[in-house]
Order: structure tokens, then C-alpha cells, then sequence
DNA sequence: CACAGGACTGCAATCGATTGCAAACTCAAC
DNA sequence: GTTGAGTTTGCAATCGATTGCAGTCCTGTG
């Protein structure tokens, strides 16, 4: 049905090998030639097909991006990321979510892989063996996951969690609680891992009290257990178990911060609209996306380039908002 | 890189034609022949090339959507459900997010266009003879948007605000305000619809009080002028507007059911989080986006079949939490 | 005026897959 | 032992675009 590149050839009077130069090479065709197919493309509103295009050149301008829940709010904003930074190199995102199923999701890797340039793989959940398998036979660029080997952006939790920890005992909190993301989570592993170096070097305790859902039922089943170590401030794997904790806590009639301080970690939209609102560390989630769309395409342009090996770090900021304060002093409750 | 028909015949010893028979027609191919062949896929890895197959077939197996904006947590789930129903019947799905911005939609639309087989536009902003000449080009299936002569999936918005409007007249709300969404949103004007004629059902008397950004600082700048309408009861255009309303008049202390009862729409996630939990409508997001899947699929392969015209249309459901309660007697506040 | 050189443009091959058509083969029946 | 029907398979054309190569035309110089 839409035109192609022989219409417009015929239209301008012209050989479709014309058309093609014109349109992608206009250096090599004379001046009043172009002009000529410029038009008739113009006209019959013509792009060329892609799928044929990528035929011949091997490139179909095309990247998939895979993630592992679209109803994780984190992720929306990745993807959005994307999709504008695709938008502005006229790229097309192919959408896969797996519904956190690490099985599914190689499998969903492999089919997309053939039909791609190269893909972004958000916070996969597969295993370390079979994303470096699939790196060997596609461009790929990890978001949220380190993975040797493979090019990847990723955000510096370590110095997320010192920028809380730092904000936590400049208000005198002593003992912190530290509720920690799904087990395998690569992220809550390094989450742990800052937290513990920046409670040491503060010389304050950090309590960890288990493994929960991403979620904010995840979050409702760690209070009582956060509370329980008597900790006065508690850390969360993210923003979403942040605001599942401030919940119970509220039906339980913790008073926060008065009597404990919440942090969470992403900043994702509803943080500000809780109650209290949530003080958090942000991720530029965003740009993440972007900045993952910028490497694939640079790696897609020069394979050996070495951001291969380096990948990008961003950056976390500390949010404060209302659900942190100063420490109760635990001698007189 | 990747295995080619080719490559599977030369392995299989037999004709490319022949592969792709044993893999796309099996009962036309012998059986140790087919056989053959499968395994040689199978060792190979192969996969057709969709994007060849487009070219003669005129199908690429590839749809597109285009959401006006993954922050607005309705989307997502509504891009769930396309990409789940799509995996399904093994189509992928091009993303495409227009940043709220109807000319860069009508663009975005018309280059995508060419790529697919069909489109899935939820909640267009462009205006409606662009989405006709849309729809004339390419087979377009509509989200919570009506256009007559396009097939559409749409949520049943009177009904809902049937269903809101009684509940509110069963806890004794007597006059009851409305926050309209975007003024040329065709959702908020058929709630406005539905509202009005619910009220005139019940005696009830409903009072509007303008137009706001389907957005939760759109809610805090309408919670004032709700107030002062007097009304005991406040239905507002979606969630997050109820939720921004529910911000602000926490910070004016007006509580919450007890002096004012609060209706969203939609049921996103933040709902049930929200403090107090919302009451409101949901709606069956993820639903619609797998009915949309399934129509266009559908249309696809009957480009005459009737659902072009009819479309589908899905119910909501009221959902009671916390913001609704018995209304505070006029007489004595 | 002939010829070298550059600027344009078209021909034809190519990418990976599908499909109409015809060739080759099998088998049974006469 | 032919013939004819039915199966199975391969050949070759095709989709839309790109690109190496070669041909045409024009211009300037000797």
C-alpha cells in the first residue's frame, strides 16, 4: 500500500537506484535531480521499508529493549528514556516484558535477538552464563546489572547508600535497618554492600533483616520485623518497599519519623506523594535509558570501541522529604 | 550472523523452498525429509527472518503502539496486556511513546505505519480526521477513544460513573462535584456525560468545577475549588488527580471521608496506597490492551469482518476503600 | 578538434524468504 | 511395460531497497 521506492523513481522520472542516492547520499546527485525525487517523495509521502533496507545494509534500525515488569514503576521511566533517545536517531524499540520470568525472558532474548541491531537488557533476571551467551551473539548493553564482560549502565549504589547513611547519622541515628531486595537481586546485593562499607566508616551498626518482594506488600511484611530490631531508621531496597513499610507502620501507629526514619532508593514518581512523603535516594532512571540507547549505538557503530569495557556509571542523589528526621533518643522513648 | 534458510537447507541437503516448507506448511514435505530439516533448524538455531518474509508476504508480524505517556501509570498496564496478547499469537510489538504531544503523535503514527501490519493507538491525542486518514492508510484499532468508523476498545465511562454516583447517593450525597480532566479529552467528556445523567437519575445535583491536568499536582490545584463548592462528595477525572486532591486537603485538614468523600477513576497501583485507600472505578486496563491485540489480529485477518464496526466496550467496576463515607449532615457541620 | 577527466545516472546483483510452476519420482492398474 | 495420478522437490521470480560497476554526457585543455 505505501509507496515505494520504484513510485517515486517513476514519479520523478528517475531510476530507483536515483531515488535511493538522492534520498541517503544527496552529495552524488546533481543538484536539480534531487530537487526533482525530493519532491516526488515527498509527495507520495515515501520512507523506504526498513525490513528491505536492512536486508541489504544488515542494519535494520531497530533495538529491542526487555524489562522485567512494565507495572514496576521503575521501569516505565527507563523505557521512556529510551524510546526519546531512539526517537532522536529515527531508531524503532521493539517492547518485551517478561514478566519477571528469567526463563521466558532468555527465550524472548533470543527471538528478538534476530530481528534487532542490538538490545538493552533492563534489570535482567537471567543468569550471569546466559547473558554472556547472548552478548556473544548480538550487541547488547546491559541497564541495572553488571555483568563482565558486557557493556552496561549502571548507577552507583555504593554511593547512593553512603549519601543515606551520611544523611541518617547526621541526624543522629546510631542503629540502622537495612530491608533488602529479592535475593538474587544484583542490585540489593551491591545496596547491601554500600551500606555495610558507609556504616563502618561512620562507626554505626547496620542491621540487615532479610529479603523481601520488590513491593509494596513486600514492604508491608518487613515492618514489624524493621521495627523489631530497634533500629530508628530503616533503609529500603527501593521506593515501593519504602511506602509499603510507611503503611503498616501507620496502621501499627509508628509515627514517622518521629519515632523512625524511612529511606527509600529510586524516586520514583509516587515517593512524593506518600505520606509522609519519602525521603530517597534518586536514580537517574531516565537517563539510564538514554544513556544505554547512546552505548548500543556507538557499540553498533564501532564494535571495538571501548566503552565495552567501561559501561557508565550514574549517579544516585539524596532526596529529603518528610520521612526522615532526628533520631529519638533511645533513652528516653 | 545469525543461520540463515540457506545455511538450514545446505546442512538438511535439501532446497531452501523445501525448508521453508517443512517449517511453514509441514504437511506438503515428506516426513523423513521434514524431519531432516527440523533437526537442522533445530542444531542451526534458525529463525526465520521476519522482516524477508514482510517483503513477499506483506506481513512482518510486528504491530505498533503508540501511548501518550509511560509516566501516567494507566499506560503501562495497558502496554502490558498488548505485549502479553502479542507474545501469545508471537507478534512483536513496536513502543512508541508520544510525550503528550498530538503532532508529534500524528508523525510518530504515520512513520510507524509502514513498518507494521497494524496499529493499537490508546488514548490518541491527534484530532479526529487525522485518526480517520489514519485508519484509511493502515488498520488502526483504538484505546479509550472513539472515532466513528474505527474499531476501538473502550471502557464503558458512563456506566462507571453510574456506578460511582450511586454508591456516593447511597452514603447520602446529595450534591457532588466533578473535576474534569483535559478539555479535549474524549474520556472526560463522556464521564461528564455519564455524571450528569446519573445525578438527574437520582435528584442529585452535580456541580463541575472546570478542567485540570490528568496529573496529581492537577489534583492539588483543583482540591480548593472543589471544597468550595460545598459538595460532601468529590468524583474526579482519574486516580492521581483524586490522589493530589487527597494531598492537599490533608494539608488543609479537611478529613477524609468524614468531611469529604473522594471517587477516583481508573485503579492504578497507588490507588490501594494511597492514604486514605481510594474508592474508585477500575478500570480493565491490561484487559484492553489484549482486546485491542486481538481485534487488530483479527481485522488483520479479515479485513471485513464486522468488529470494524462495533468495537468492544469494557465494563469498570467500583471499588470501595477508605475515601468514601456516610455524608457529614449539612445542617450540622 | 580530439581527448582526458569528472560528474551523474542506470544496470544488475544482492539480501533472506516465499510460492507458482514444472520436473522428477513413486506406485498401481491395465 | 506403459500410462496416469499423486507426491515430493527444486527452479526461478518476487518483494523493496542498496551499491559496485560501467556507460553517458559535459567541460576544459592541449
Amino acid at each position: 500500500m505505501p509507496a515505494t521506492i520504484r513510485d517515486v523513481a517513476r514519479l520523478a522520472g528517475v531510476s530507483p537506484s536515483t531515488v535511493s542516492r538522492a534520498l541517503s547520499m544527496p552529495a552524488v546527485v546533481n543538484a536539480v535531480t534531487r530537487a526533482r525525487v525530493q519532491a516526488a517523495a515527498e509527495q507520495l509521502g515515501y520512507a523506504p521499508n526498513r525490513a528491505a533496507r536492512g536486508l541489504i545494509t544488515g542494519r535494520t534500525g531497530t533495538i529491542g529493549l526487555v524489562v522485567p515488569d512494565l507495572a514496576n514503576p521503575f521501569f516505565p521511566s527507563v523505557v521512556k528514556g529510551v524510546q526519546a533517545r531512539a526517537r532522536a536517531s529515527d531508531v524503532a524499540v521493539f517492547l518485551a516484558d517478561t514478566d519477571e520470568d528469567a526463563t521466558a525472558e532468555v527465550g524472548l532474548v533470543r527471538a528478538l535477538a534476530k530481528q534487532v541491531d542490538g538490545l538493552i537488557l533492563c534489570s535482567p533476571r537471567a543468569g550471569q552464563d546466559e547473558l554472556v551467551s547472548v552478548a556473544q551473539e548480538t550487541t547488547v548493553v546491559l541497564v541495572n546489572r553488571l555483568v563482565e564482560g558486557v557493556p552496561a549502565v549502571t548507577f552507583d549504589n555504593e554511593g547512593g547508600m553512603r549519601q543515606a547513611i551520611a544523611h541518617l547519622v547526621a541526624l543522629g541515628h546510631r542503629r540502622i535497618a537495612w530491608v533488602g531486595g529479592p535475593q538474587t537481586s544484583w542490585s540489593s546485593a551491591h545496596r547491601s554492600l554500600g551500606l555495610n562499607a558507609a556504616a563502618a566508616e561512620h562507626g554505626v551498626e547496620l542491621v540487615e533483616v532479610g529479603h523481601f518482594a520488590p513491593t509494596y506488600d513486600g514492604g508491608m511484611a518487613a515492618a514489624d520485623q524493621a521495627v523489631a530490631t530497634g533500629a530508628t531508621a530503616v533503609v529500603t531496597y527501593n521506593d515501593l518497599v519504602a511506602i509499603g513499610l510507611l503503611a503498616r507502620l501507620h496502621a501499627r501507629g509508628i509515627a514517622v519519623p518521629e519515632a523512625l526514619s524511612v529511606v527509600g532508593i529510586d524516586d520514583i514518581a509516587m515517593s512524593r506523594m506518600s505520606r509522609p512523603a519519602l525521603t530517597t535516594v534518586r536514580l537517574p532512571k531516565q537517563k539510564a535509558g538514554e544513556m544505554a540507547v547512546e552505548l548500543l549505538l556507538a557499540l553498533l557503530d564501532d564494535p571495538d570501541s571501548d566503552s565495552r569495557t567501561q559501561g557508565q556509571l550514574l549517579l544516585g542523589e539524596l532526596i529529603v522529604r518528610d520521612s526522615t528526621g532526628v533520631a529519638q533518643d533511645p533513652a528516653r522513648p
